[in-house]
DNA sequence: GTCTATAAGAAGATAGAC
DNA sequence: GTCTATCTTCTTATAGAC
């Protein structure tokens, strides 16, 4: 029969990625993309985030397999290729990780921290909603442009973690659409924005966002940090509330 | 060896549907999701859309793949499944198509026609840019909301084309994307857009209605129609042009 | 057109030498 | 820790009876 990855001890392969580091510096060339989907081409970053991991191999096998599962998907990447793009051989995968599934996990739990963290920040670094809300955006959208490749992991192959982990990984999403909801709720009370659906314009702000790791490509026009203005400021006018302060935009209640 | 599909005739698998017809009216039950994209659980709607597709088997097959695909992926989905799920066996699927990929090639097609007809349409509905603009987001929404297993698909498995029927669909999707730009232009053309990046400003409107597809699920708290008047508000602002007409907003450029 | 049976190969994961 | 070799199962796709 199928012997199902046992229980025994193996390295202990939760690995504690400091989620956190200077990880958010990277590829200056990105840019943006068409309306289709990257398709493997691209897919390749200065993907030194995972500096952190600790035993080598692991990390150039995590490294490999963010790679792979952006380009091709995770299902259509083989552990042949993850290995092989690790300059190893099949077996090494299964010293460092139980499954294949478990990288993916890895993957995206520390992409997952990492959003959250990046909002939190953004929403801790300043007072008024507006620039909260403009920080947020923009630190996030950069985020999925400069780890685009990540990012595609990270967002779009979810649907492939055993139930156990996407379990885990719902709950961090849902503290992001927290986060933000309570930015636009923020915003509402003092007046700053005009949002009649809060709960819905939180939703599609995030999913704007979002999406920009599925049609971001380098090689563009536009640079991450350029694509975060451009949405900052599309987003400010989404909640009423055009960029440069609008202070002469409140109503005075009357 | 691997027999490639020959190129016998074999019943002629290039269907004519005609992508229009009435296949617009549907699941009037649906509604917004989470962050979470969707997992099995939902991907299910009344997909009479097929209903043009000629073998009758080619149809359930058809729709079968629609919702496998949606579910799971097309490389995690089987030719069995696909097969079991029309109540068929896994070689008759074979009599209709040549190869997986070609079912999802069709769907992949259809769906693309679709989406180009619907903005087209919205396009021509009107003469002012503010109600154009309106129309096509509405409608695409609308489409990716009510028609949310087709779309996931037909928006998210672009990857696994075979490289020909890729660059086939690419150059439909940038018809979709040339359809939004014109319209900006035209806004800003006639000052009832103000738009700095227009070519950054159509990606990002596209892109926000295209993820709708994969957010979106019935049972939610919304409904298509509904989600689709909020986002043509939403869209309305990040372009200048507050809803309800700006005629009052108009600088009469002095 | 549809079935049963099966070919041909690749997948994930393990065993055991080094 | 890493390799080579291999097990087991599942995959897409075909052959040929009905």
């Amino acid at each position: 029969m199928f012997a199902r990855p046992t229980e025994t001890e193996r390295g202990e392969v939760r690995m504690t990625v400091e989620t956190g580091s200077g990880a958010v510096d990277g590829s200056p060339d990105g840019t943006d993309g068409a309306t289709d989907g990257a398709r493997g081409a691209d897919a390749r970053e200065p993907e030194d985030a995972w500096g952190e991991v600790t035993p080598d191999a692991a990390r150039r096998l995590l490294l490999a397999a963010v790679e792979a599962f952006a380009e091709r998907g995770f299902h259509a990447t083989t552990t042949r290729d993850i290995a092989s793009r690790a300059g190893m051989s099949p077996a090494a995968l299964y010293i460092h990780y139980r499954t294949k599934e478990e990288l993916l996990y890895q993957i995206s739990r520390v992409g997952h921290e990492r959003s959250v963290r990046i909002l939190t920040e953004a929403n801790d670094s300043a007072t008024n909603p507006a620039d909260r809300l403009a920080a947020a955006v923009h630190a996030f959208v950069r985020w999925h442009a400069e780890r685009h490749t990540t990012a595609r992991v990270v967002q779009y192959e979810l649907n492939a973690l055993a139930e156990e982990h996407y379990t885990e990984i719902v709950a961090l999403r849902r503290r992001s659409e927290e986060i933000l909801r309570g930015i636009l709720e923020d915003g509402v009370a003092v007046g700053e924005f005009t949002v009649a659906d809060i709960r819905g314009t939180a939703l599609a702000v995030l999913s704007l966002c979002i999406d920009v790791a599925r049609w971001f490509r380098s090689g563009g026009s536009r640079t991450p940090e350029e694509i975060g203005t451009l949405y900052a400021d599309l987003v400010l006018r989404m909640v009423g509330a055009p960029a440069g302060g609008s202070r002469e935009g409140d109503r005075p209640e009357r």
